[in-house]
DNA sequence: GGCATAAATGGAAAATACTTTCACTACGTG
DNA sequence: CACGTAGTGAAAGTATTTTCCATTTATGCC
């Protein structure tokens, strides 16, 4: 959003990864993006900038991105693939990390938050997601005896 | 969670659908989960409670769960399939249902919140994911103009 | 500026994942 | 307990992602 071409290129370079012309196409697609892509739709866009992007390289672009936090993979509601049982009413979610245990947190304090951002941004805000990730008090338990008998 | 399959059962049947094996097996796999499960998971797991459930019976039984709100899709990370550049430092999306306009709110205030949520549930929390969802100013206004012309 | 070289690329094909179709089955009402 | 319909699984169809490898390209070094 905040980020020019020139940004993203140079801490791409300065990270040790060559900055090529479907690097580059990419780039300049998810820049000129108004909201997130797929992977087949940044090939498509991507072309008009660099004539054969291949997908595969589209997706190996992705990652790399990814672990540079250049690039962050949005969460798509027909695209999520794990399913819970749901508590009546409005919920969320506290993730663990490690063994992926999961806690619904049944209060939604998020109100005033809310109203913020319609605020500050000009939505109407129709609904949210909330998902927290942590480590489970037994992860954190199993941790520490690992350390100490090692 | 909270539920028991006889309570699901029954939220099931009222809302005039058929309990049948493959449904419940579904139901029981879910109950007994402890993470959120993929279909593929579902399937493999509510095998044990239904000698031959197809993929296909969790797929369309999913769908029905959420419809009924019985059943909620987590959000899983891998699987998710919209990538957008990220500005730097801590941001949340809001995306428009309409048109999937992202905004990205900068600030996050969500740390008194996060506290309570260690409180209350033991985790250490390592981070949090936040989506907010609603309709921008552009797509409200020509709805407006949508209804009025009609 | 040209050269060496290691990284990066694209296409083909394999491996997965997801959806749709359709003839058959079983739930539960009467 | 027979019947009608909602629900079913297998298989085919489609989409997505990964793997492999011969070829190309960016970059540091002269």
């Amino acid at each position: 959003m905040t980020s020019s071409l020139d940004t993203l290129a140079r801490q791409f370079r300065e990270r040790g990864h060559k900055l090529t012309q479907p690097r580059r196409a990419i780039l300049r697609t998810l820049l000129a993006a108004s909201r997130p892509l797929s992977p087949a739709e940044i090939q498509e866009y991507g072309q008009s900038y660099c004539q054969d992007l291949g997908l595969v390289t589209v997706y190996r672009t992705l990652e790399l991105l990814e672990d540079l936090d250049l690039v962050r993979a949005v969460h798509v509601a027909q695209n999520c693939h794990g399913y819970a049982l749901s508590t009546p009413g409005h919920t969320h979610h506290v993730v663990c990390e490690r063994c992926h245990a999961v806690v619904e947190i049944v209060g939604c304090e998020l109100g005033d938050f809310l109203d913020s951002v319609a605020e500050r941004t000009g939505y109407a805000i129709t609904g949210h997601w909330l998902e927290i990730s942590g480590i489970c008090a037994e992860c954190r338990a199993n941790e520490r005896q690992d350390s100490t008998t090692l």
